[in-house]
DNA sequence: GCTTTCTTACTCGGATACCTACTGTCCGAGTGGAATAGG
DNA sequence: CCTATTCCACTCGGACAGTAGGTATCCGAGTAAGAAAGC
């Protein structure tokens, strides 16, 4: 089980313009370089973001991606689940029924599978962790210098 | 971020060998036809949890595969690691420290990424919910009826 | 000098290849049981 | 009848293909800024 890069490159950008709310939008060519990243690549990623409602884009020569809302109101579980996808990471395909084990009696599976309800309700518990911290959580957990070093960085990039 | 489906086999089989442990050892072609799985490729699981110390295999013509420890004393998390591997599903590659934006100044690297932190805490809470189960509590919430169903088709199937 | 128009450079967005890792299959080494032959 | 031996069917175990999903790239549609021309 091995999660998205995305993922990791979703959430510094997102903290990255929470930084930079003053000077957005930024362009991906601008994220991509301050990360060392595939620019193309990480444009896929922040898409998704776009259309979770995380983000919001900006077309044209100036434009870029910014924010859609102020980093208190964005959990670090939307960041994961717009660009892992909704779904649960374990799925029951139900083999209790499938085999020569599930004979004829479909009554006893009228109650869901305990081991899919024990996998499902370890997920929750992840994702309730995940949904605790929000953008400035992040923010504030980084390094002090690090909001000023990002904004300092990206001045001299304009010049 | 997709599971493995050995996951999903290696419990179901897990709790079926825990309930036919007087008739133990069961072969892998037997646990497959119980499910309707490949048995080949569940081979490859089983050999997983053998590795692991979950389980015990027996070679020869009356061989198979039984656990190797009681019930209570297997845990869920062992399960799951032992077939999706013991690496964290999230890994920070410290792309802060990669792109234009990470200027000389190292020190601030010293303290972990903050992101992969909250992550990693992410998945300690799901690896402890886990943790916490046994193919004991499994065996539990199945249905009463279940575990006299499996020794019977498995006896039927003697014949 | 001001307004309008046009050009243009730069942006996002989706459609297109590549590559790793999960899925699935096969065959060989090894073992324990059962049949058999001998005592 | 009991015991030792041989054979064999069945087991696990690892090595070998197939395929789906994540990774990486490219090119086109669209837009806003800025220059240029006209008033």
């Amino acid at each position: 089980m091995r999660m998205s890069e995305g993922v990791e490159w979703g959430l510094h950008c997102c903290v990255t313009l929470a930084w930079l709310t003053e000077e957005a939008p930024i362009s991906t060519a601008k994220l991509a370089a301050a990360f060392g990243l595939p620019p193309a690549y990480l444009n896929k990623s922040l898409q998704a973001l776009v259309r979770a409602g995380v983000l919001s884009s900006m077309p044209g020569i100036r434009g870029g991606f910014q924010l859609a809302r102020p980093p208190s109101k964005v959990t670090v579980l939307e960041v994961v689940l717009a660009i892992e996808g909704p779904e649960h990471s374990f799925r029951c395909t139900e083999i209790r029924q499938k085999g020569g084990g599930a004979t004829q009696h479909s009554r006893e599976f009228l109650q869901p599978c305990g081991i899919a309800v024990t996998m499902h309700r370890a997920e929750l518990a992840w994702r309730q962790e995940l949904a605790k911290k929000t953008l400035e959580d992040l923010m504030e957990t980084a390094p002090e210098t690090a909001a000023e070093k990002v904004r300092c960085w990206y001045r001299q990039l304009q010049k």
